[in-house]
DNA sequence: TGATATACTTGACCGCGATCAACGAGTAAG
DNA sequence: CTTACTCGTTGATCGCGGTCAAGTATATCA
């Protein structure tokens, strides 16, 4: 039994050999639908969760589901802007995205911020601060957002009894890694534009396993961050989106992005000018 | 109790809060001095390794570690430059460095190639890989290697019933992932002579972490591998040691490397020039 | 309605580092 | 010894993308 799932990967799905597999039930309640301030110290209800098929829920069999939910603080409400925890916060819980999004970012003591990571729901936030005291990144809401706490002591002493949970745990923390390689890559080897393509296809792969829109979307960040994240300028990015747009790639007006032409993405994020020489 | 273990990091021991600690006792057997195919299907000794205090051991009680014991198979050998796995390769094992060094890249179906990283004696391969069917990465021996094999299913199980291990494995994993958002960092905003002054200093922690000279040593990899993995180009590298060498901070012939001037080493990727502006 | 940010775009310039090319040095095989 | 190879160094040129600067939305708030 071996489930997978593919978290904030930046690879294009080709690339990335086996594409995100989605279980082919449909959720339809939209996670966006939650009502404002449900601070309910209620027991949470991953039973009812539409992402149970994309978060943790996902490793844990029905029967178990309810120790899932004895140790989750569901509901979190973070407004735009707002900071989850930074670098001197004390370590003591992972968040999963439940609607909206954050991103994580570095900031190192000469002030400057390297953004290492963006969260859409389902996805979970805090693996790379599993080995210190405190929190390895910052987290800041890029939008009104919802999270469920998992304190990470009662994460861990679950994970030891439910080998399922462990596993996915493992799987997951391991994708983390292999999606920053992906990053060190891309930011390595590529030029602005496939750099840029790369993460518009990553979103469009997300978009599309929340079963919304592949090709017509709100980019949830700015500019600014999307150009922290891939090693360029902000100008670059806003150059980069003009000639996308100007050859029909994509329409973009503001954060609205529509893709129009996703082979054309494709094409530039595989090294099409590269493979003459080798 | 919390134990703590670097492993593998890029950023500068300043940086990197509460630099490497190292268990105060020192083990004085070399571990090179393993004799030649010694393809013993003998019982594995972690008590008697030297690096007991720096791999998975290090999380075990002295009770347990028999437990470990049975499920690594030790001693497998590698040439300089054999595979030891690599893309392809169906996913079994995690394989500690106990003798010589490794790097791992990930190599493109345009067959560009990204080093991910170098491996040392008592760090852990293949965590990238626990979220697949085969390894996430290719993984090479840098010279004569001797890697101790830890098969991933006995291991999940083990791992299951002894806590202190399970957290050690999140430990790692979780720093894996916090160096390659170094890395990430390093690669989109330091340059050339910041990178190289950053793996330097990397290097030069993880030889004092075994107890070797930290500023004289000689490089496991070739300047092409340093290039690629830091995104530069060979020349680069070779003009950033040369200009090193002329203002008398290292004195590097071939792959020998005597370190003259930490301070100012690490005064070079701390971004002093940067201070002005901010 | 205005004012003050913040976000985004566009243009002009220039520097770091890639690229191309040649060369030196060490090593292995004949 | 030559030949062929890999590895490392150094020089000359050029282009991508950073930087500086100005201008244009789009917000939020008094």
């Amino acid at each position: 039994m071996t489930m997978r799932f593919q978290q904030n990967t930046l690879a294009p799905p080709a690339i990335r050999c086996g594409s995100p597999q989605l279980n082919p039930d449909g959720s339809s309640v939209m996670a966006q639908a939650i009502p404002l301030h449900q601070m309910s110290p209620l027991k949470a209800s991953c039973h009812q969760c539409s992402l149970s098929n994309l978060c943790l829920p996902l490793a844990v069999e029905e029967n178990d589901l309810e120790r899932l939910e004895d140790i989750v603080q569901q509901g979190k409400i973070y407004n735009r802007g707002e900071h989850i925890f930074d670098q001197s916060t004390p370590f003591k819980s992972c968040f999963a995205v439940k609607s909206g999004s954050i991103k994580t970012s570095i900031i190192t003591e000469g002030g400057d911020e390297q953004v290492t990571g963006f969260f859409m729901p389902g996805e979970l936030v805090g693996l790379d601060s599993m080995s210190g005291e405190t929190y390895a990144c910052t987290a800041k809401a890029l939008e009104r957002t919802s999270l469920c706490e998992f304190p990470v002591d009662k994460l861990e002493e679950l994970t030891g009894k439910l080998p399922e949970l462990q596993h996915h745990m493992y799987h997951l923390m391991s994708q983390e890694i292999q999606n920053s390689h992906q990053l060190a890559m891309l930011l390595s080897k590529n030029t602005a534009e496939e750099r840029i393509a790369a993460l518009l296809l990553s979103l469009s792969s997300r978009f599309r396993r929340r079963r919304m829109s592949a090709t017509n979307f709100s980019l949830p960040m700015p500019r600014n961050d999307i150009a922290n994240f891939l090693g360029l300028a902000v100008e670059t990015v806003s150059r980069v989106f003009t000639r996308f747009q100007n050859q029909g790639i994509i329409r973009a007006r503001g954060r609205e992005v529509e893709l129009l032409d996703v082979e054309a993405l494709q094409m530039v994020t595989r090294d099409f000018a590269k493979q003459g020489r080798q």
